[in-house]
DNA sequence: GCGAGTCAACCAACTGGATAGTTAGTTGTA
DNA sequence: TACAACTAACTATCCAGTTGGTTGACTCGC
């Protein structure tokens, strides 16, 4: 931790930012809390980053950005997309929790989130007219199901089940297997 | 609006406090703007309710209580059960809003809304036994994923997808057929 | 059927502690 | 010496929760 290096301060601030929206929102994050994790000091924020809003926005965009490269999409295997991306979200709660604040609280300022689930659906509409995904439902929908049953966990881990690995195993293979019967051609067919 | 009625007061309370946590959240709230929208002294929130935060869990109570009753649960249809709850989340999304503030900021907190989920897990361990449901996912996590199908427009939905009355009974279809494909013993069985 | 007493309902104004954002600088480095 | 990095202290505002009451309705003795 060299003095006097702002990008080293400017990493150190988005992580503590991270950190404490993920924790809070936006609306409960505090600035100085920040300022006092990230070691540094409170004006750099507003040096840096404009305000706590635009803060929010590019911790947002920087864990959007991250998550998207870190689980590549695959038409041809939904289930084990749907697997990579409980995997991914399992282990990294904050980013589901940034995610819903931003739902929550910052509904409109869209970011690359729903470019890339553009592009997706676009692969899964080629996948339907081949035949090899189920082609009753619009690519919007059939995509919007799969990712439905990957991040399904978060709204009922409530009371922390998932505990234990073999829970955890159990309900991941649920996960997996949902998501082969949702986009599964042979089903829908008949 | 009689003056001096106390049951009518606490209930204007309500309906704005909902209404404030549901747009704001917890810490977004202002109990000063509550009181002002439901017509009533700010001491009143205190005297009727002790704080900011028990207000919150009760209008969360009310909420939740009131959805139970309005979507009966029937393990028999498990397809019909997904498109009622979706039904009746999409013409009120403050529900779901205010479901999910609870689950970002007052997470300890459990209510009603976790002893209904075990009720209606039982019913799904007894329809799998009989063979009416697919057996080979924990009841947990079969009711968890038909859910998930019923409210993952919520996190689709960012970009206002589902405007239209035609797309919003095409993703209605979807939820129905994923929830009938996720849990149908046939194509558990092959 | 009326005046005194009682109590619940209600309220304006206040308080103390946060809290986002700013000012007016100092310090290290090239 | 020039400039980017950094900082302590400040300001103006906001906001949950409180104080110290007033107002209206109902009761009971007479």
């Amino acid at each position: 931790m060299p003095p006097r290096d702002a990008n080293a301060t400017r990493a150190r601030l988005l992580d503590a930012a991270f950190a404490e929206f993920a924790a809070h929102g936006i609306a409960g994050a505090r600035v100085d809390r920040i300022a006092e994790n990230a070691g540094a000091n409170k004006r750099m924020i507003y040096i840096y980053f404009g305000n706590k809003e635009q803060l929010f926005d590019e911790v947002l965009r920087r864990a959007v950005e991250a998550g998207i490269t870190a689980v590549p999409f695959d038409v041809e295997d939904l289930p084990g997309y749907a697997g990579a991306i409980f995997d991914h979200l399992i282990t990294r709660p904050d980013l589901m929790r940034l995610r819903l604040w931003k739902l929550l609280e910052r509904p409109d300022a869209d970011g690359l989130e729903a470019e890339a689930f553009a592009g997706k659906t676009a692969g899964v509409a080629e996948a339907q007219q081949r035949g090899d995904l189920a082609g009753d439902m619009l690519p919007d929908d059939l995509l919007t199901m799969v990712l439905a049953a990957a991040q399904a966990w978060f709204w009922a881990d409530e009371g922390g089940r998932l505990r234990t690995p073999e829970r955890l195993a159990q309900h991941r293979a649920a996960v997996v297997e949902s998501a082969r019967r949702i986009s599964n051609p042979q089903v829908a067919a008949d």
